[in-house]
DNA sequence: CGGCCTCTTGAGACAGTTCAACCTATGTGG
DNA sequence: CCACATAGGTTGAACTGTCTCAAGAGGCCG
């Protein structure tokens, strides 16, 4: 550190959504943040619709999401996509992709967004100099996983309607944590499409649920704009509790 | 070390299925061992319908298998469970529940087990001594997430026999990398409520569809055993593809 | 202006559920 | 050692949530 003050100054400024994040788990020193914003180095801008990994490739980089939607997903055989979840900024895109020999999904980019490459050498140099940083990725792989797990129970065990009330509190609790929007009202640029592969579901049966919610003064969603209009009743209709995201303040001092 | 060759050996004889497991994964070397061998301090054994981690309770302890079944889970506010996955010896029991503030779901043994306690201090210690055993158990924890995610295609996007199908085959992939049983024929003491909360079916019609997976001359199960008489049409009815599994030799060395 | 994407609604079909009954194997207390 | 309880498995009949197919409307962009 040739320059400590000055810096120190680039780190505050290089605050990311990512460093927002894990700080919220484990309370991250100089030398922490000095490694992770490493990961911010190649930053780069794709447009909607562009696939950022790729099921089946070898040797893929991963990204840390800066600005913008993605999803990431598989492909069916028969032609069927099942979305697996939605990336919003703070968020990797395809760890699982640079852990593993052959990436096991795809990526693609929802809105125009800005991501950060991040190779393997990167991963594996940074748990080296930064052991708190492997604690602090594994718990943000883990809160992923508790997504999909949270996920699994809507398709395994909820209706319809209660699965769409569960993703929409969660997408709300998500962004409220980022500061992007409010827990009851939230932009929101998925189309009906999106949304019937997430939840497995028709994108013609996610339009009728969306009818039903907004008849039942619920929630309504329009113009990409998500609005709850009743957050308790919508909480013990989707048996939402927030615990899974794991938010309230760092735990690893 | 004082005495490197006794200490060799003991590793040696201690080489767990979890080490076996990782070792797949990242070429580890005598101190990781070392390292990794502290994680089989505190073994125990439990009964079967044994709840060894609790959803919703606070500072909880994993697990690491050593012999037995047991099943990770979610109830749903309705008396509803869905279960996660089932775990074999090697697997994590609970990793989230030293990750998170409050465990986000169950652990049950389902037959009668051996597993040795994890505190989440052990875990960051080792992280701290040997950084490539981190890498390591992101990596297990992201082939846990993989096959989650395959799941999670299972519920959203395939058939009831198509779920079942490729279920059994991943069963039957994961235990023969283990070296326990066949790939076509292994044994298994999963009731038809286990496969229903799995698959997100009712027990009833998983009896149906195993009915006419039978009758197709695909598999049969009986009194614990899954005899798959038919791998290739089974593969291309669940569209099974075991890249997920991540399994061909060390990719760190 | 025409084409495409997204949303909307209706009618009929079907995969999987619900409820209910019965069967077998295993274990247990009298 | 029988009587009974319990857990797992099997099958039928009726029901229902979600899908499929089909058609049309609104908005945006080249």
């Amino acid at each position: 550190m040739r320059h400590p003050f000055l810096l120190k100054a680039a780190l505050l400024i290089l605050q990311s959504a990512l460093t927002r994040k894990l700080s919220a788990f484990v309370s991250l020193v100089d030398d922490d943040l000095e490694t992770l914003a490493r990961f911010h180095q190649r930053r780069r801008t794709f447009m909607p619709g562009h696939e950022l990994v790729h099921e089946g490739e070898k040797r893929q980089s991963a990204f840390v999401l800066a600005e913008g939607w993605a999803c990431s997903f598989k492909i069916l055989p028969d032609g069927e996509r099942q979305i697996v979840d939605f990336q919003i900024p703070g968020d990797f895109l395809g760890l699982r992709s640079i852990l593993f020999r052959t990436s096991d999904h795809s990526v693609q980019a929802i809105t125009r967004i800005e991501a950060s490459e991040v190779l393997s050498s990167d991963l594996l140099n940074a748990f080296a100099d930064a052991p708190r940083l492997a604690t602090a990725v594994l718990w943000a792989a883990s809160r992923d996983e508790a997504m999909v797990v949270e996920r699994l129970c809507s398709l395994g065990r909820r209706s319809a309607e209660e699965r769409m009330a569960h993703f929409l509190l969660e997408l709300g609790a998500r962004l409220n944590i980022l500061g992007i929007g409010d827990l009851t009202d939230f932009a929101c640029p998925l189309t009906q499409y999106h949304l019937g592969d997430a939840l497995g579901l028709t994108a013609v049966h996610v339009n009728r649920v969306l009818r039903r919610l907004r008849e039942d003064n619920l929630l309504t969603m329009r113009n990409g704009q998500v609005t709850i209009l009743d957050l308790e009743r919508l909480k013990g209709l989707a048996g939402f509790d927030a615990n899974y995201l794991d938010q309230d303040g760092p735990l690893l001092r």
